[in-house]
DNA sequence: TAGGCCATTGCCATAGCGGCAATGAGGCTC
DNA sequence: GAGCCTCATTGCCGCTATGGCAATGGCCTA
């Protein structure tokens, strides 16, 4: 359907190399070299910078590489169209989040969509934060569900929403009577934290920072399904944003407890889609649920 | 930089006929014949009808083609990116559109668009209305700009506004010492039309046999500028949408008296851009410059 | 019924593509 | 600092796929 030269341009931008490229598509890396080169005779620019351990896109690479995906996926989705499968409501929504969002926000979000669309199976990936807008740049996923981070990954963002962070507890915690906390309420009480990795353990420690707070940490885990369950038992206080519990706090398992001077150090949550791709009509469809759903929820 | 078939399949596509498409393309019509049953092949069903005259899309054929012309034109883009040309704000802007508006409102929108763009070149091709939308499904312009007509091809429209009629004449006009119209006024005095096939003649149309008013029409014209002009010299009462002679109005050369119970036989003005494609940076702004001050417009 | 226009098919030449092996450039290690 | 390893690139060769030409058969029109 598209011509191999723009195959093996795409996979040598993503392996980062013609050999590797060239195990992974059968095919031989002077075949792969040479399209590369016709590509680069033809727009009359490097695509590619030959550093010692590889290639890397030049700039102008990159915009060839947006496209390529671009027109692979949009393809992609012409052919399933025209072969008459996957018309409009069934098919496969593939999405990469994060492991507090994947947790009770996607199992919600799903399932209320599956209500809608009985058809319809998800793809969810969860990883590492940063690597979510760059799997979404790639054609890996359709959608992105992740915490901005300041990276400049450029992505499509259907809908921002600035999110608050709340502290977790066992309904009979003392601080469970109070309607509103500060970082220095919780320093006489057990604590646990997610990996530092994460952009909620950054607006937790940016907050400690101002308010010159030091936590009782007691655990700390890059699963923060756990640090949930943790802070259920009454083991400690947990953080997160309220749509990452809210089945939780609404079945009574756990209290929210939300700060004071709440604007500062919040996150914004993002729902990433490829730049300028056409999106499936599924996709579209989920894309604008989400947003709508989550856009409900910027005000608790 | 995309599969000769796709160019061939395109060819016959918009020519209807592979004989056609073969001496436009400098291509014998067997290749072309070739590579469209390839293309069969591959997507396991019929992309044409033969008729006895030539040949025509299927469904299937025609959601291929979208497809087609949406990559063509994007590759396009990106291809002038990465040479360098065209980054942001030089280049070509293609634009369909009746006489009627070609007339004052491009004008105007050109202008005032060209002061924060001084580098834009405008491509203005003036068409029967029916044509606007083709020639945008087809990528052959970037922007159609038109009264919406009943069909329904799929493009997408960016901004659609209702536009009221108002009667055009000259100052003295005894008419236009009159705050609002009926078609009946008209009835005494001399007026001008534009012809049957234009959305202003009929929106007139349907108004006067709703009123079962019979007009004293002295001139048809398919010219509107024509018409205006006749109207300026006080020979008769004119029709137009307040956008189409909107500096005219502000200059003093003509006044526009509204109609009572403007509700009724409006027509709505769309900005058309071809569906799911990616329109290039420039093109995207002035799209979203026309959104904007039509959207101010409406009011009048 | 003859002629014209149409797409398609068979046959052939060739240009383009991919495989293999050699070359050369640039780090890494001992 | 010498050898080795990992790269990408180039020359050569075989093959596939593509395009040109001419012939065929269907369908409509004069």
């Amino acid at each position: 359907m598209l011509p191999n030269a723009l195959r093996y341009f795409l996979e040598v931008a993503r392996i980062g190399s013609v050999n590797g490229a060239s195990e992974r598509l059968h095919v031989a890396g002077s075949a792969i070299s040479r399209q590369i080169s016709a590509l680069e005779m033809q727009f009359e620019t490097p695509l590619f910078e030959r550093k010692p351990r590889g290639m890397v896109l030049t700039p102008a690479g990159e915009k060839l590489a947006d496209y390529a995906r671009r027109a692979f996926l949009d393809a992609e989705d012409v052919a399933a169209e025209i072969r008459g499968r996957v018309d409009t409501l069934r098919g496969t929504i593939r999405i990469a989040t994060s492991e507090g969002l994947a947790n009770v926000f996607m199992s919600e979000m799903a399932y209320f969509f599956r209500e809608k669309y009985p058809e319809v199976r998800f793809d969810i990936h969860v990883v590492a934060p940063p690597n979510i807008a760059l799997m979404v740049r790639e054609g890996e996923v359709d959608i992105g569900i992740a915490f901005a981070v300041g990276t400049p990954i450029p992505v499509h963002v259907v809908r921002r929403v600035r999110v608050t962070t709340v502290a977790i507890m066992h309904p009979n915690h003392p601080l469970a009577a109070r309607d509103h906390l500060t970082m220095a309420d919780l320093a006489n009480y057990p604590v646990a934290l997610s990996t530092p990795d994460t952009t909620l353990r950054q607006v937790i420690d940016m907050r400690c920072a101002a308010e010159g707070v030091l936590l009782n940490v007691v655990m700390v885990s890059s699963h923060s399904a756990g640090l949930m369950h943790f802070a259920r038992q009454g083991g400690a206080i947990a953080f997160a944003s309220p749509i990452s519990v809210r089945t939780w706090i609404t079945d009574g398992l756990l209290v929210a407890r939300p700060f004071v001077e709440d604007t500062a150090f919040n996150r914004s949550l993002e729902i990433q889609t490829m730049a300028a791709r056409k999106l499936p009509r599924l996709v579209d469809d989920f894309s604008r649920f989400l947003a709508d759903e989550i856009g409900g929820q910027i005000a608790l």
